[in-house]
DNA sequence: CCGGATCATAACGTATACAATAGGGAGTCG
DNA sequence: CGACTCCCTATTGTATACGTTATGATCCGG
Protein backbone atom coordinates (compact mmCIF):
# COMPACT_ATOMS: atom_id res chain seq x y z
CA UNK A 1 0.00 0.00 0.00
CA UNK A 2 3.26 2.27 0.28
CA UNK A 3 4.34 2.25 -3.14
CA UNK A 4 1.41 4.35 -4.72
CA UNK A 5 1.04 6.33 -2.11
CA UNK A 6 4.84 7.01 -1.05
CA UNK A 7 4.72 9.01 -4.45
CA UNK A 8 2.56 11.44 -3.39
CA UNK A 9 4.11 11.82 0.41
CA UNK A 10 7.31 12.41 -1.15
CA UNK A 11 6.35 14.76 -3.56
CA UNK A 12 4.75 16.50 -1.14
CA UNK A 13 6.85 16.86 1.71
CA UNK A 14 9.64 17.57 -1.11
CA UNK A 15 8.53 21.23 -0.05
CA UNK A 16 6.67 21.92 3.39
CA UNK A 17 7.31 25.62 3.75
CA UNK A 18 4.53 27.47 3.54
CA UNK A 19 4.41 31.37 2.70
CA UNK A 20 3.65 32.70 5.68
CA UNK A 21 4.02 30.07 8.80
CA UNK A 22 3.49 32.63 11.45
CA UNK A 23 1.09 32.46 14.47
CA UNK A 24 -0.93 35.15 12.80
CA UNK A 25 -4.31 34.41 10.94
CA UNK A 26 -4.76 37.56 8.97
CA UNK A 27 -8.06 36.80 7.30
CA UNK A 28 -8.86 33.78 4.92
CA UNK A 29 -5.00 35.06 2.43
CA UNK A 30 -3.49 32.51 4.01
CA UNK A 31 -5.63 30.36 2.49
CA UNK A 32 -5.12 31.67 -0.98
CA UNK A 33 -1.74 31.48 -0.65
CA UNK A 34 -2.00 27.68 0.19
CA UNK A 35 -4.40 26.90 -2.84
CA UNK A 36 -1.91 28.89 -5.30
CA UNK A 37 0.91 26.48 -3.64
CA UNK A 38 -1.00 23.42 -4.12
CA UNK A 39 -1.84 24.77 -8.29
CA UNK A 40 1.66 25.29 -8.64
CA UNK A 41 2.77 22.27 -7.46
CA UNK A 42 0.39 20.24 -9.82
CA UNK A 43 0.92 22.75 -12.59
CA UNK A 44 5.15 22.20 -12.45
CA UNK A 45 4.07 18.50 -12.16
CA UNK A 46 5.73 17.77 -8.79
CA UNK A 47 2.48 16.22 -7.70
CA UNK A 48 1.57 13.90 -10.81
CA UNK A 49 -1.41 12.89 -12.08
CA UNK A 50 -3.07 10.48 -9.62
CA UNK A 51 -1.44 11.28 -6.43
CA UNK A 52 -3.22 11.05 -3.60
CA UNK A 53 -4.13 14.18 -1.29
CA UNK A 54 -4.95 13.25 1.63
CA UNK A 55 -6.65 16.52 3.89
CA UNK A 56 -4.33 15.83 6.97
CA UNK A 57 -1.22 15.10 5.25
CA UNK A 58 -1.84 18.60 3.59
CA UNK A 59 -3.30 20.40 6.94
CA UNK A 60 0.19 19.43 8.86
CA UNK A 61 2.27 20.43 5.69
CA UNK A 62 0.67 23.72 5.48
CA UNK A 63 0.19 23.89 9.88
CA UNK A 64 -3.38 24.67 9.20
CA UNK A 65 -6.42 22.89 9.88
CA UNK A 66 -8.72 20.49 7.52
CA UNK A 67 -10.98 22.89 7.21
CA UNK A 68 -8.94 25.07 5.26
CA UNK A 69 -7.50 22.61 3.17
CA UNK A 70 -11.31 21.21 2.34
CA UNK A 71 -12.24 24.44 1.08
CA UNK A 72 -8.97 24.45 -1.63
CA UNK A 73 -9.53 21.17 -2.55
CA UNK A 74 -12.69 21.77 -3.28
CA UNK A 75 -11.78 24.94 -5.67
CA UNK A 76 -9.07 23.09 -7.47
CA UNK A 77 -12.12 20.09 -8.05
CA UNK A 78 -14.18 22.98 -9.72
CA UNK A 79 -11.38 24.00 -11.92
CA UNK A 80 -11.04 20.46 -12.56
CA UNK A 81 -7.38 20.34 -11.14
CA UNK A 82 -7.94 17.50 -8.53
CA UNK A 83 -10.79 14.81 -8.63
CA UNK A 84 -13.37 14.79 -5.13
CA UNK A 85 -14.21 11.00 -5.03
CA UNK A 86 -16.77 10.94 -2.59
CA UNK A 87 -15.77 8.55 0.11
CA UNK A 88 -11.79 8.26 -1.12
CA UNK A 89 -10.62 11.91 -0.94
CA UNK A 90 -8.80 13.89 -3.57
CA UNK A 91 -6.29 13.34 -5.83
CA UNK A 92 -4.64 14.79 -8.33
CA UNK A 93 -7.17 14.84 -11.84
CA UNK A 94 -5.92 12.21 -14.49
CA UNK A 95 -7.02 13.64 -17.50
CA UNK A 96 -8.80 11.33 -19.61
CA UNK A 97 -8.35 11.62 -23.53
CA UNK A 98 -12.27 12.90 -24.47
CA UNK A 99 -10.70 15.39 -21.75
CA UNK A 100 -7.61 16.36 -23.60
CA UNK A 101 -9.20 16.60 -26.61
CA UNK A 102 -11.90 19.11 -25.52
CA UNK A 103 -9.25 21.09 -23.49
CA UNK A 104 -7.33 21.74 -26.52
CA UNK A 105 -10.18 22.52 -28.84
CA UNK A 106 -11.24 24.84 -26.34
CA UNK A 107 -7.73 26.51 -26.27
CA UNK A 108 -7.53 26.35 -29.90
CA UNK A 109 -11.07 27.96 -29.99
CA UNK A 110 -10.37 30.77 -27.46
CA UNK A 111 -6.80 31.55 -27.82
CA UNK A 112 -7.02 32.07 -31.20
CA UNK A 113 -9.41 34.33 -31.64
CA UNK A 114 -8.00 36.36 -29.11
CA UNK A 115 -5.10 37.55 -30.87
CA UNK A 116 -6.80 39.76 -32.37
CA UNK A 117 -8.11 41.76 -29.41
CA UNK A 118 -4.67 41.60 -27.88
CA UNK A 119 -2.96 42.71 -31.35
CA UNK A 120 -5.33 45.69 -31.24
CA UNK A 121 -4.58 46.31 -27.17
CA UNK A 122 -0.82 45.72 -26.58
CA UNK A 123 1.20 48.38 -25.42
CA UNK A 124 5.21 48.34 -25.61
CA UNK A 125 5.38 47.32 -21.69
CA UNK A 126 3.60 44.21 -22.38
CA UNK A 127 5.56 43.89 -25.43
CA UNK A 128 8.80 43.80 -22.94
CA UNK A 129 6.68 41.98 -20.91
CA UNK A 130 6.28 39.01 -22.92
CA UNK A 131 9.80 39.54 -24.25
CA UNK A 132 11.22 38.36 -20.80
CA UNK A 133 8.79 35.52 -20.39
CA UNK A 134 9.55 34.00 -23.28
CA UNK A 135 13.18 34.54 -22.49
CA UNK A 136 12.88 33.38 -19.02
CA UNK A 137 11.38 30.11 -20.09
CA UNK A 138 13.83 29.41 -22.96
CA UNK A 139 16.57 29.54 -20.59
CA UNK A 140 14.71 27.48 -18.07
CA UNK A 141 14.68 24.94 -20.96
CA UNK A 142 18.50 25.27 -21.77
CA UNK A 143 19.21 24.83 -18.32
CA UNK A 144 16.86 21.61 -18.10
CA UNK A 145 14.70 22.93 -15.53
CA UNK A 146 11.50 21.52 -16.83
CA UNK A 147 9.29 22.22 -13.67
CA UNK A 148 10.04 26.02 -14.13
CA UNK A 149 9.69 25.76 -17.84
CA UNK A 150 6.38 24.61 -17.87
CA UNK A 151 5.35 26.99 -15.37
CA UNK A 152 6.41 30.08 -17.29
CA UNK A 153 4.84 28.37 -20.66
CA UNK A 154 1.69 28.45 -18.77
CA UNK A 155 2.37 31.95 -17.59
CA UNK A 156 2.97 33.10 -20.70
CA UNK A 157 -0.50 32.06 -22.54
CA UNK A 158 -2.51 33.09 -19.43
CA UNK A 159 -0.72 36.85 -19.67
CA UNK A 160 -1.11 37.26 -23.24
CA UNK A 161 -5.03 35.96 -22.91
CA UNK A 162 -5.21 38.66 -20.05
CA UNK A 163 -3.89 41.44 -22.50
CA UNK A 164 -7.15 41.03 -24.78
CA UNK A 165 -8.77 42.67 -22.06
CA UNK A 166 -12.09 40.31 -21.29
CA UNK A 167 -11.57 38.62 -17.95
CA UNK A 168 -13.80 35.95 -18.22
CA UNK A 169 -12.04 34.43 -21.26
CA UNK A 170 -8.83 35.25 -19.36
CA UNK A 171 -9.90 33.29 -16.61
CA UNK A 172 -11.11 30.37 -18.80
CA UNK A 173 -7.58 30.38 -20.49
CA UNK A 174 -6.05 30.41 -17.13
CA UNK A 175 -7.94 26.99 -16.14
CA UNK A 176 -7.13 25.09 -19.61
CA UNK A 177 -3.80 26.41 -19.32
CA UNK A 178 -3.19 24.62 -15.88
CA UNK A 179 -5.54 21.13 -17.54
CA UNK A 180 -3.32 21.31 -20.04
CA UNK A 181 -0.04 21.05 -17.93
CA UNK A 182 -1.84 17.95 -16.21
CA UNK A 183 -2.53 16.35 -19.99
CA UNK A 184 0.95 16.83 -21.06
CA UNK A 185 2.05 15.01 -17.98
CA UNK A 186 0.09 12.19 -18.74
CA UNK A 187 0.29 11.63 -22.59
CA UNK A 188 3.24 13.95 -23.27
CA UNK A 189 6.93 12.68 -23.65
CA UNK A 190 9.54 12.62 -20.68
CA UNK A 191 11.95 14.82 -22.45
CA UNK A 192 9.73 16.82 -24.73
CA UNK A 193 8.27 19.48 -23.64
CA UNK A 194 4.89 21.42 -25.35
CA UNK A 195 6.97 24.47 -26.30
CA UNK A 196 10.34 23.42 -27.59
CA UNK A 197 10.96 25.76 -30.39
CA UNK A 198 10.66 29.64 -30.19
CA UNK A 199 7.49 29.98 -30.98
CA UNK A 200 6.43 32.19 -28.03
CA UNK A 201 8.99 34.61 -28.99
CA UNK A 202 7.73 34.99 -32.70
CA UNK A 203 4.47 35.13 -31.21
CA UNK A 204 5.20 38.33 -29.56
CA UNK A 205 7.05 39.89 -32.54
CA UNK A 206 3.98 39.10 -34.47
CA UNK A 207 1.64 40.82 -31.79
CA UNK A 208 4.00 43.53 -31.48
CA UNK A 209 4.08 44.21 -35.06
CA UNK A 210 -0.13 44.66 -34.70
CA UNK A 211 -0.48 41.57 -36.86
CA UNK A 212 -3.32 39.92 -34.68
CA UNK A 213 -4.45 37.82 -37.73
CA UNK A 214 -1.17 36.31 -38.16
CA UNK A 215 -0.71 35.90 -34.63
CA UNK A 216 -3.93 34.45 -34.30
CA UNK A 217 -2.72 31.43 -36.98
CA UNK A 218 1.08 31.13 -35.39
CA UNK A 219 -1.13 30.18 -32.49
CA UNK A 220 -3.09 28.00 -34.02
CA UNK A 221 -0.01 26.38 -35.45
CA UNK A 222 1.28 26.47 -32.29
CA UNK A 223 -1.22 24.78 -30.17
CA UNK A 224 -2.07 22.19 -32.97
CA UNK A 225 1.69 21.62 -32.99
CA UNK A 226 1.86 20.70 -29.21
CA UNK A 227 -1.64 18.47 -29.19
CA UNK A 228 -0.06 16.84 -32.36
CA UNK A 229 3.29 16.10 -30.11
CA UNK A 230 0.89 14.18 -27.61
CA UNK A 231 0.92 10.17 -27.20
CA UNK A 232 -2.87 9.44 -27.26
CA UNK A 233 -3.55 6.18 -28.73
CA UNK A 234 -7.13 5.60 -28.65
CA UNK A 235 -6.98 2.72 -26.88
CA UNK A 236 -10.10 3.73 -23.84
CA UNK A 237 -11.46 0.18 -23.67
CA UNK A 238 -8.26 -1.13 -22.91
CA UNK A 239 -6.77 -1.35 -19.62
CA UNK A 240 -4.83 2.20 -19.51
CA UNK A 241 -4.89 2.70 -15.91
CA UNK A 242 -2.74 -0.61 -15.57
CA UNK A 243 -0.23 0.47 -17.59
CA UNK A 244 0.22 3.73 -15.70
CA UNK A 245 0.21 1.62 -12.12
CA UNK A 246 3.06 -0.43 -13.22
CA UNK A 247 5.14 2.55 -14.64
CA UNK A 248 4.02 4.81 -12.21
CA UNK A 249 7.86 7.32 -11.85
CA UNK A 250 7.79 6.94 -15.49
CA UNK B 1 -30.89 49.92 5.66
CA UNK B 2 -33.54 47.67 6.22
CA UNK B 3 -35.03 48.29 2.65
CA UNK B 4 -32.00 46.41 0.82
CA UNK B 5 -31.84 43.41 3.23
CA UNK B 6 -35.43 43.20 3.87
CA UNK B 7 -35.85 42.22 -0.15
CA UNK B 8 -33.36 39.29 0.04
CA UNK B 9 -34.88 37.83 3.13
CA UNK B 10 -38.43 38.30 2.00
CA UNK B 11 -37.39 36.64 -1.51
CA UNK B 12 -35.45 33.77 0.52
CA UNK B 13 -38.04 33.01 3.08
CA UNK B 14 -40.26 32.88 0.31
CA UNK B 15 -39.65 29.29 -0.72
CA UNK B 16 -38.05 27.52 2.37
CA UNK B 17 -38.18 24.15 0.98
CA UNK B 18 -35.67 21.59 0.72
CA UNK B 19 -35.37 18.99 -2.13
CA UNK B 20 -34.85 16.44 0.71
CA UNK B 21 -36.18 17.46 4.14
CA UNK B 22 -35.23 13.67 5.48
CA UNK B 23 -33.46 12.89 8.27
CA UNK B 24 -30.63 11.09 6.14
CA UNK B 25 -27.23 12.25 4.96
CA UNK B 26 -26.49 9.76 2.64
CA UNK B 27 -23.27 12.18 1.17
CA UNK B 28 -22.65 15.39 -0.12
CA UNK B 29 -25.42 14.68 -2.70
CA UNK B 30 -27.96 16.84 -0.47
CA UNK B 31 -25.11 19.80 -0.74
CA UNK B 32 -25.67 19.74 -4.11
CA UNK B 33 -28.94 19.72 -3.91
CA UNK B 34 -28.38 22.98 -2.18
CA UNK B 35 -26.84 24.45 -4.51
CA UNK B 36 -28.73 23.65 -7.24
CA UNK B 37 -31.82 25.40 -5.47
CA UNK B 38 -29.94 28.56 -4.44
CA UNK B 39 -28.31 28.67 -8.19
CA UNK B 40 -31.96 28.38 -9.33
CA UNK B 41 -33.16 31.25 -7.24
CA UNK B 42 -30.32 33.46 -8.70
CA UNK B 43 -30.84 32.64 -12.65
CA UNK B 44 -34.81 32.61 -11.93
CA UNK B 45 -34.43 36.32 -10.59
CA UNK B 46 -36.16 35.28 -7.07
CA UNK B 47 -32.65 36.36 -5.52
CA UNK B 48 -31.88 39.48 -7.12
CA UNK B 49 -28.53 40.83 -7.59
CA UNK B 50 -27.45 42.44 -4.38
CA UNK B 51 -29.29 40.55 -2.03
CA UNK B 52 -27.25 39.24 0.85
CA UNK B 53 -26.91 35.76 1.74
CA UNK B 54 -26.17 35.26 5.63
CA UNK B 55 -24.84 31.68 6.16
CA UNK B 56 -26.77 31.28 9.67
CA UNK B 57 -30.14 31.73 7.50
CA UNK B 58 -29.60 29.59 4.68
CA UNK B 59 -28.35 27.00 7.36
CA UNK B 60 -31.13 27.54 8.97
CA UNK B 61 -33.90 27.47 5.94
CA UNK B 62 -32.33 24.21 4.30
CA UNK B 63 -31.82 22.27 7.70
CA UNK B 64 -28.04 22.16 7.48
CA UNK B 65 -25.11 23.48 9.63
CA UNK B 66 -23.39 26.39 8.01
CA UNK B 67 -20.31 24.31 6.66
CA UNK B 68 -22.28 22.94 4.16
CA UNK B 69 -23.76 26.51 3.16
CA UNK B 70 -20.45 27.34 3.13
CA UNK B 71 -19.33 25.24 0.56
CA UNK B 72 -22.02 25.70 -1.68
CA UNK B 73 -21.55 29.82 -1.02
CA UNK B 74 -17.89 29.20 -2.55
CA UNK B 75 -18.71 27.39 -5.11
CA UNK B 76 -21.18 30.20 -6.56
CA UNK B 77 -18.52 32.45 -5.59
CA UNK B 78 -16.19 30.22 -8.35
CA UNK B 79 -18.80 30.64 -10.77
CA UNK B 80 -19.15 34.43 -10.09
CA UNK B 81 -22.60 34.19 -9.39
CA UNK B 82 -22.10 35.60 -5.75
CA UNK B 83 -19.47 37.61 -4.47
CA UNK B 84 -17.71 36.90 -0.98
CA UNK B 85 -16.81 40.47 0.59
CA UNK B 86 -13.89 39.02 3.16
CA UNK B 87 -15.89 39.82 6.73
CA UNK B 88 -18.83 40.86 5.38
CA UNK B 89 -20.61 38.05 4.09
CA UNK B 90 -21.85 37.09 0.28
CA UNK B 91 -24.20 38.87 -1.69
CA UNK B 92 -25.62 38.25 -5.25
CA UNK B 93 -23.36 39.29 -7.80
CA UNK B 94 -24.04 42.63 -9.13
CA UNK B 95 -22.13 42.43 -12.77
CA UNK B 96 -20.43 45.69 -13.65
CA UNK B 97 -20.64 47.15 -17.18
CA UNK B 98 -17.50 46.04 -17.87
CA UNK B 99 -18.16 42.07 -16.74
CA UNK B 100 -21.46 42.32 -18.81
CA UNK B 101 -19.75 43.16 -21.97
CA UNK B 102 -16.97 40.18 -21.37
CA UNK B 103 -19.84 37.67 -20.64
CA UNK B 104 -21.09 38.76 -23.48
CA UNK B 105 -18.02 38.67 -25.70
CA UNK B 106 -17.21 35.28 -24.81
CA UNK B 107 -20.69 33.92 -25.45
CA UNK B 108 -20.73 35.21 -28.82
CA UNK B 109 -17.35 33.59 -29.38
CA UNK B 110 -17.85 30.68 -27.88
CA UNK B 111 -21.42 29.64 -28.81
CA UNK B 112 -21.51 30.86 -32.29
CA UNK B 113 -18.30 28.60 -33.09
CA UNK B 114 -20.13 25.53 -31.24
CA UNK B 115 -22.91 25.84 -33.86
CA UNK B 116 -20.69 24.14 -36.74
CA UNK B 117 -20.18 21.35 -34.46
CA UNK B 118 -23.63 20.85 -33.28
CA UNK B 119 -24.86 21.07 -36.64
CA UNK B 120 -22.52 17.78 -37.34
CA UNK B 121 -23.74 15.86 -34.34
CA UNK B 122 -27.33 16.48 -33.78
CA UNK B 123 -29.82 13.59 -34.14
CA UNK B 124 -33.14 13.60 -34.61
CA UNK B 125 -34.17 13.18 -30.88
CA UNK B 126 -32.17 16.05 -30.10
CA UNK B 127 -34.11 18.13 -31.98
CA UNK B 128 -37.02 16.97 -30.58
CA UNK B 129 -35.93 17.44 -27.07
CA UNK B 130 -34.72 21.21 -28.18
CA UNK B 131 -38.50 22.12 -30.14
CA UNK B 132 -40.22 21.11 -26.72
CA UNK B 133 -37.73 23.49 -24.75
CA UNK B 134 -38.06 26.43 -26.85
CA UNK B 135 -41.82 25.07 -26.97
CA UNK B 136 -41.86 25.35 -23.49
CA UNK B 137 -40.02 28.76 -23.32
CA UNK B 138 -42.50 30.57 -25.34
CA UNK B 139 -45.12 28.54 -23.35
CA UNK B 140 -44.11 30.21 -20.09
CA UNK B 141 -43.41 33.47 -21.97
CA UNK B 142 -46.83 33.02 -23.02
CA UNK B 143 -48.53 33.36 -19.68
CA UNK B 144 -46.10 35.90 -18.53
CA UNK B 145 -44.51 33.63 -16.46
CA UNK B 146 -41.02 35.31 -16.68
CA UNK B 147 -38.92 33.27 -13.84
CA UNK B 148 -39.59 29.51 -15.85
CA UNK B 149 -39.07 31.49 -19.33
CA UNK B 150 -35.38 32.91 -17.78
CA UNK B 151 -34.62 29.22 -16.69
CA UNK B 152 -35.90 27.53 -19.59
CA UNK B 153 -34.19 29.92 -21.77
CA UNK B 154 -30.84 29.81 -19.92
CA UNK B 155 -31.45 25.48 -20.35
CA UNK B 156 -31.89 25.74 -23.89
CA UNK B 157 -28.07 27.68 -24.72
CA UNK B 158 -26.75 24.86 -22.28
CA UNK B 159 -28.39 22.04 -24.26
CA UNK B 160 -27.08 23.53 -27.07
CA UNK B 161 -23.22 23.85 -25.96
CA UNK B 162 -23.91 20.14 -24.40
CA UNK B 163 -24.81 18.69 -28.39
CA UNK B 164 -20.78 19.88 -29.19
CA UNK B 165 -19.85 17.12 -27.55
CA UNK B 166 -17.19 19.43 -25.67
CA UNK B 167 -18.10 19.07 -22.17
CA UNK B 168 -15.44 21.66 -20.96
CA UNK B 169 -16.89 24.43 -23.52
CA UNK B 170 -20.34 23.31 -22.37
CA UNK B 171 -19.33 23.85 -18.59
CA UNK B 172 -18.22 27.41 -19.85
CA UNK B 173 -21.35 28.24 -21.52
CA UNK B 174 -23.18 27.04 -18.35
CA UNK B 175 -21.52 29.32 -16.86
CA UNK B 176 -21.71 31.97 -19.16
CA UNK B 177 -25.83 31.89 -19.16
CA UNK B 178 -26.16 31.76 -15.80
CA UNK B 179 -24.46 35.26 -15.53
CA UNK B 180 -26.42 36.46 -18.43
CA UNK B 181 -29.53 36.11 -16.03
CA UNK B 182 -27.72 38.12 -13.62
CA UNK B 183 -27.03 40.70 -16.00
CA UNK B 184 -30.23 40.48 -17.32
CA UNK B 185 -31.51 40.87 -13.82
CA UNK B 186 -29.65 44.32 -13.85
CA UNK B 187 -29.41 45.71 -17.06
CA UNK B 188 -32.45 44.28 -18.68
CA UNK B 189 -36.04 46.47 -19.26
CA UNK B 190 -38.43 44.84 -16.78
CA UNK B 191 -40.98 43.78 -19.30
CA UNK B 192 -38.29 42.88 -22.13
CA UNK B 193 -37.08 39.42 -21.65
CA UNK B 194 -33.77 38.43 -23.55
CA UNK B 195 -35.28 35.87 -26.20
CA UNK B 196 -38.63 37.62 -26.62
CA UNK B 197 -38.76 36.53 -30.36
CA UNK B 198 -39.15 33.04 -32.03
CA UNK B 199 -35.48 32.77 -32.34
CA UNK B 200 -34.65 29.50 -30.40
CA UNK B 201 -37.25 27.75 -32.67
CA UNK B 202 -35.87 29.14 -35.78
CA UNK B 203 -32.23 27.86 -34.97
CA UNK B 204 -33.33 24.41 -34.01
CA UNK B 205 -34.51 24.52 -37.71
CA UNK B 206 -31.27 25.47 -38.83
CA UNK B 207 -29.67 22.56 -36.91
CA UNK B 208 -31.93 20.11 -37.78
CA UNK B 209 -30.94 21.30 -41.55
CA UNK B 210 -27.51 20.55 -40.85
CA UNK B 211 -26.89 24.61 -41.52
CA UNK B 212 -24.10 25.04 -39.52
CA UNK B 213 -22.77 28.54 -41.12
CA UNK B 214 -26.35 29.76 -40.52
CA UNK B 215 -27.18 28.90 -37.11
CA UNK B 216 -23.85 30.34 -36.10
CA UNK B 217 -24.43 33.65 -37.66
CA UNK B 218 -28.50 33.14 -36.38
CA UNK B 219 -26.91 32.99 -33.09
CA UNK B 220 -24.52 35.79 -33.31
CA UNK B 221 -27.64 38.38 -34.56
CA UNK B 222 -29.59 36.55 -31.64
CA UNK B 223 -26.64 37.36 -29.30
CA UNK B 224 -26.13 40.62 -30.02
CA UNK B 225 -29.90 41.20 -30.08
CA UNK B 226 -29.87 40.56 -26.18
CA UNK B 227 -27.22 42.35 -25.47
CA UNK B 228 -28.08 45.29 -27.43
CA UNK B 229 -31.58 45.39 -25.51
CA UNK B 230 -29.50 45.86 -22.64
CA UNK B 231 -30.00 49.20 -20.89
CA UNK B 232 -25.97 49.70 -20.39
CA UNK B 233 -24.73 53.73 -20.31
CA UNK B 234 -21.35 54.09 -20.39
CA UNK B 235 -21.16 55.49 -16.86
CA UNK B 236 -18.31 53.61 -15.16
CA UNK B 237 -16.77 56.70 -13.11
CA UNK B 238 -20.37 58.41 -11.82
CA UNK B 239 -21.54 56.72 -8.94
CA UNK B 240 -23.94 53.76 -10.44
CA UNK B 241 -24.31 51.99 -7.06
CA UNK B 242 -26.13 54.72 -5.78
CA UNK B 243 -28.40 55.05 -8.24
CA UNK B 244 -29.34 50.71 -7.74
CA UNK B 245 -29.17 51.92 -3.97
CA UNK B 246 -32.30 54.17 -4.25
CA UNK B 247 -34.22 52.09 -6.75
CA UNK B 248 -33.59 48.17 -5.24
CA UNK B 249 -36.89 47.36 -6.77
CA UNK B 250 -37.07 48.68 -9.84
C1' DC C 1 -26.93 70.64 17.96
C1' DC C 2 -23.39 68.07 15.62
C1' DG C 3 -19.25 65.28 15.27
C1' DG C 4 -16.36 61.71 17.01
C1' DA C 5 -15.03 57.88 19.83
C1' DT C 6 -16.14 53.78 22.38
C1' DC C 7 -18.56 49.69 23.09
C1' DA C 8 -21.93 45.99 22.12
C1' DT C 9 -23.62 42.86 18.90
C1' DA C 10 -23.82 40.03 15.05
C1' DA C 11 -21.72 37.66 11.46
C1' DC C 12 -17.85 35.32 9.43
C1' DG C 13 -13.16 32.52 9.80
C1' DT C 14 -11.03 28.74 11.88
C1' DA C 15 -10.31 24.78 14.66
C1' DT C 16 -11.78 20.71 16.94
C1' DA C 17 -14.78 16.73 17.83
C1' DC C 18 -17.90 13.20 16.52
C1' DA C 19 -19.93 9.98 13.19
C1' DA C 20 -20.23 7.25 9.05
C1' DT C 21 -18.21 4.53 5.50
C1' DA C 22 -15.26 2.13 2.40
C1' DG C 23 -11.02 -0.50 1.89
C1' DG C 24 -7.79 -3.80 3.46
C1' DG C 25 -6.24 -7.72 6.16
C1' DA C 26 -6.65 -11.71 8.52
C1' DG C 27 -9.02 -15.67 9.61
C1' DT C 28 -11.81 -19.49 8.32
C1' DC C 29 -14.47 -22.64 5.54
C1' DG C 30 -15.03 -25.38 1.36
C1' DC D 1 -4.89 -24.23 -1.60
C1' DG D 2 -8.18 -20.76 -2.90
C1' DA D 3 -12.02 -17.81 -2.07
C1' DC D 4 -15.21 -15.71 0.91
C1' DT D 5 -16.53 -13.15 4.99
C1' DC D 6 -16.01 -10.40 8.95
C1' DC D 7 -13.80 -6.90 11.45
C1' DC D 8 -10.63 -3.13 11.96
C1' DT D 9 -8.62 0.96 10.66
C1' DA D 10 -7.99 4.90 8.09
C1' DT D 11 -10.11 8.84 6.04
C1' DT D 12 -13.66 11.77 4.79
C1' DG D 13 -18.45 14.25 5.92
C1' DT D 14 -20.78 16.98 9.12
C1' DA D 15 -21.74 19.68 13.14
C1' DT D 16 -20.54 22.53 16.94
C1' DA D 17 -17.71 25.83 19.55
C1' DC D 18 -14.63 29.62 19.90
C1' DG D 19 -12.14 33.71 18.32
C1' DT D 20 -12.01 37.80 15.41
C1' DT D 21 -13.70 41.65 13.18
C1' DA D 22 -16.79 44.94 11.13
C1' DT D 23 -21.07 47.44 11.71
C1' DG D 24 -24.12 50.25 14.11
C1' DA D 25 -25.74 52.50 18.22
C1' DT D 26 -24.98 55.17 22.10
C1' DC D 27 -22.70 58.50 24.79
C1' DC D 28 -19.73 62.29 25.50
C1' DG D 29 -17.39 66.46 24.21
C1' DG D 30 -17.20 70.67 21.53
Amino acid sequence: MSSSRQTAETTLSDRQQVTSPGPKKPGDKGLDAIYRAVSEAIVEHRLKPGARLREDALADVFGVSRTGIRKVLHRLALEQLVTLTPRRGASVTRPSVDEAKDVFDARLLVECALMESVAERITEADVQDLREMARREQEALRKREQRAAIKFSASFHVRLAELSGNNTLAGFVSQLCSRSSLILAVYGHAGHLGCECHDHESLVELLAAGDGKGAASFMERHLKSIEASLSIFEEPEETPDLRDIFAVNA
